[in-house]
DNA sequence: GCCTGGACTTGACAGAGTCCAGTCTTGGAT
DNA sequence: ATCCAAGACTGGACTCTGTCAAGTCCAGGC
């Protein structure tokens, strides 16, 4: 798929490097990843990149819509390559594990406000939170261990 | 209204202190205010508080769920001391204002997931994005100056 | 194979928030 | 009214995310 991925690139204006392949392939591998875990799976993958280069092209990216920036409270920015529909994201309040959620409506923005003081509304952004599966079967840690 | 402000703290097992009030008052006088933007306000009313008492206190008020911590993208956490409603927010994608959208619903979780994964859901955190009414009038801003 | 713009690296820096140790204050008990 | 202990406040160091800037290196067009 790589050769793909390059030609996408090009298509967009975008110079075609090794490091940027492999961060592509690492936020494609492992959704929602924050800009430190795609860090450590590009180093792993063809052994090093600078914290700089890859903000620059996930920033890049983002700004290109080629990727997806999500900044859920109390998390750095998170991001992914599901791109072009119009899904969210189910958070879990103890251990920060997200899912993606498809939206009902299916394009943005999917909800209207009741009231809009006079705003333009390009987005709305829904972040549903819970308790995932696994928190809820284990639940209190009362101080245990 | 100190007074009844005390009363709530106390009632809610909360030592009252001149610091606390006025941080109280400073997120009730400028709601979606940062804690940055609280101490300042102290600091104008009372003279002096320290980055930690103000941090502190706003923590533990959103853990009482007598203010609530509002953390959008890109800026610091805000506070206001509207709870109990269930309303949402509209910010500006230039200038960064944000405004209060009452929820149609009322109570949280006010929207269902089209698939919850098996989280059990408490909350759905509606942000709306767009321009304000002043970004709107004065767009481009075209490297003027 | 050369050249130039853009990509990468390194290191310093900034903003937001937390941790910790020591001091001071609140408010219940005497 | 005074004393005392819990807990609030202070100041400073520190961490974590992310950005800026200067210099070097490489992709890809000629």
């Amino acid at each position: 798929m790589s050769t793909s991925t390059a030609e996408l690139l090009r298509r967009h204006g975008v110079q075609v490097t090794a490091q940027r392949l492999a961060v592509l392939a690492a936020v494609s591998d492992r959704p929602h990843s924050t800009a430190d875990d795609v860090t450590q799976a590009v180093r792993a993958e063809i052994g090093a990149i600078s914290r700089q280069a890859v903000y620059n092209f996930l920033g890049l990216m983002a700004d290109k819509g080629l990727l997806r920036r999500i900044e859920p409270a109390g998390s750095p920015a998170r991001f992914e390559d599901r791109v072009g529909d119009n899904h969210h994201h189910l958070i879990c309040r103890l251990c920060g594990e997200m899912v993606d959620v498809d939206c009902a409506v299916g394009e943005a923005p999917c909800l209207t406000a009741a009231e809009d003081s006079g705003y333009e509304i390009d987005e709305a952004e829904v972040v549903y939170w819970g308790r995932c599966p696994d928190c809820q079967a284990r639940p209190p840690e009362a101080g245990a261990d």
